[in-house]
DNA sequence: CTAATTTGTAAACGGCCATGACGAAATAGG
DNA sequence: CCTATTTCGTCATGGCCGTTTACAAATTAG
């Protein structure tokens, strides 16, 4: 896990890998362990039509992972149709682990997640973090992550790898925060603070949250849009499977694109950005209601009362949000787009005007809009199923790290 | 080339394809020439460590591509180093060509590109095509074809393979014409009308310009954002130098990216879309033009000339070009933005508005605006140079055709 | 002119998947 | 109940392919 591997990467004309027959054998049993995964049980033979090998190389592919403790022998399928039954094959359940964290502005958490995607071990603190300095924030987490991984081993798992989810922007490498306006760090090495005898990533919690919709939510598609909001308003672009990152790193800020060229002005230099008309403090204002504590339940509870300003608000945040999000989908045609972090709480109210604003305006068939079931989670499991990916993405590494 | 090969495609959990030996070899040959390709001129053991196999590997491998006319040996290198000098390989100028069409509103155009993506023949035929049935423009165009291809063959090429741009909307077989507006056309197969006896492609002319600009422009990132008008304004999006398509293959609708929200209603049921403030009728009609032929000729010729209502009306289109791409790029984070198309002629009054516009708004660095060199020859030349990609791609394939 | 360096090729080697055969374990049909 | 059929997993064999090792050829450095 030296590179982040949720990434879509180039072919291009440059330097390219070698293909060899080791680099042949370890992409195929990535395919076995992907092809196992995705069905949860599999025989051998079956692995073999879907990945189109042999079912003898598949079966070498099979002893030597099962040898790895990456996969797990169940027995004897139940036969249900002619001919000798299949051994059924699992991705293991007491091997290795991924471990994700989530620093939030109000709460810590880290959790522990086997290859087949259980929760296996988790660990919260509640309590506001704004404004702390990093070093007891990590001395927190640091016990939260000893009592995780301690919990994980006795269950016979072993932790592959760490993923924290922040909510800031995070540099390429992948471990420096280089700025957290609402935890107020700039520049802050995790890599440094978090001495882990496992590989480190650390990534925006937006994109955790979108990497989680698409590797564990009931079927999503692999082109999709994933909208969320903390304070900023942030959209996470999937494509094939994989999420656009953009050349510096910034793509996915919809809470800057232009909804009324006119409007007021915002933070960034431009004027009437979505955030003016949908970001928190803004709706907070439209609402009438004074920033503080859980904004987001409390105008979930002030509209399920039925406030009319509260409602109102949030009616004209949708609508903005739909105009943005038309730009979005004219422009990338994704298969659908997914309301995620805080606007999943809020969706009952802001789906109306959005959608009827998106249908209005989109130039092809509407997209249709859906709401993560995942809600708050998702950005934690999307870590530590982040690490548990790169384990299916490249078994042969972590075979032999253990 | 019976997929289209430049396209961005998922490793998802599904049916994935086989890793075998032979699969191996292909893309090992694929890495070879494109390596040679890129450089124009390379040694054996330069390939190798370029490539990462062993100089012994890459011997075989090229004697195979030599054996099937795609490499050639240009003899020994000027040495300037110590040791023995290597062995000069460039890419073949007498093998495969790539055969690029375009039908356009007022005219039909044929080239062909040799692997080293010199242009070795064309025939070019002026006279409008908007409205004509299909069959006696494809007549025509089938004529301009056998001209070309005479001609290549006569310098000892073979066509490899037919790539044809058209103004309008593909469906995902790239064979039929869906839709295009300024022919007149809907659902026309070109595969039944163009038989010819090597493999056919057809494209929007947009993606054409966006692949001739990626492949082969000068110093072009694998990730931007290429804008064209033609009647209606699209971008194409380049992520990790392959298009992207979008679900439906609608992506790039730059043109019904809302601008001002409450703006005029277009055509495609939304209101204020960006082709009702820099589409090409809107702005004769701002600039107090009647359409007709060779408009943009007649903007850019009154343009420079100083008329100040029509230096008005660019400076109005390229403010609203701004602020749509303002929102594409927060979006996308490209490495840049290139004009194309009929965009690049009227770019010197439009570039001043739309780059302040965008500058001002961007949330993060400002994104740099360029203007395509390729001019209107680009969709024919990516038609042209698409399907010597898919020879890079696998020559595998073509030389056990030949 | 010799030593050092780099290139391209050839032969032996080892790894990996395919092929074909075979025993094992189930169903189908008499 | 017994046999033919089907499917599964495994084993031995073979062929393909990149690596390793060695070597001759061609150049520079001194």
């Amino acid at each position: 896990m030296t590179a982040p591997l949720h990434e879509a990467h180039p072919s291009g004309p440059g330097r390219v890998l070698p293909d060899t027959q080791q680099g042949m054998r370890r992409r195929n049993l990535a395919r076995v362990m992907h092809a196992v995964s995705a069905e949860g049980q599999l025989s051998r033979a079956a692995v073999a039509s879907r990945i189109g090998l042999t079912r003898a190389a598949v079966s070498t592919l099979v002893d030597e992972l099962i040898r790895s403790r990456l996969l797990e022998e169940l027995g004897p399928e139940r036969p249900g149709r002619v001919g000798r039954p299949g051994s059924a094959l699992a991705v293991s359940g007491h091997g290795p682990a991924g471990i994700g964290a989530e620093i939030g502005v109000d709460h810590l958490a880290v959790c522990a997640v086997d290859l087949r995607g259980q929760v296996r071990a988790r660990a919260i603190r509640h309590g506001a973090n704004r404004g702390r300095s990093p070093e007891p924030v990590i001395d927190e987490l640091t016990e939260l992550l000893r009592q995780v991984v301690a919990e994980a081993k006795g269950e016979g798992l072993w932790p592959a790898g760490l993923a924290v989810a922040v909510p800031g922007l995070v540099a390429r490498d992948a471990r420096t925060v280089v700025r957290a306006p609402n935890l107020d760090w700039h520049d802050t090495d995790l890599g440094a603070l978090l001495p882990t005898d496992f590989p480190l990533t650390v990534d925006n919690e937006a994109n955790f949250g979108a990497l989680a919709e698409l590797w564990l939510g009931e079927g999503t598609p692999p082109d999709f849009l994933h909208v969320s909001a903390e304070i900023g308003i942030g959209a996470a672009v999937v494509v094939a499977g994989g999420l656009l990152r953009g050349t510096r790193g910034f793509a996915g800020e919809l809470g800057h694109v232009p909804v009324r060229p006119e409007g007021p002005r915002c933070a960034c230099g431009g004027r009437g950005c979505l955030e003016q008309y949908a970001g928190e403090e803004a709706v907070l204002r439209a609402a009438g209601l004074e920033p503080g504590e859980d904004r987001v339940g409390l105008l979930a509870g002030r509209a399920a009362e039925g406030d009319a300003a509260v409602r109102r608000a949030l009616r004209d945040a949708g609508k903005a949000l739909g105009i943005a999000l038309t730009g979005a989908v004219n422009l990338l045609d994704p298969e659908s787009v997914v309301l995620g972090g805080a606007l999943s709480g809020l969706a009952p109210w802001l789906l109306p005007s959005l959608e009827a604003e998106l249908d209005r305006r989109t130039a092809g068939p509407a997209c249709p809009v859906s709401v993560s079931r995942l809600g708050p989670e998702g950005p934690l499991l999307g870590a530590a199923y982040s690490v548990v990916r790169a384990v299916l993405d490249d078994p042969a590494a972590v075979a032999e790290r253990n």
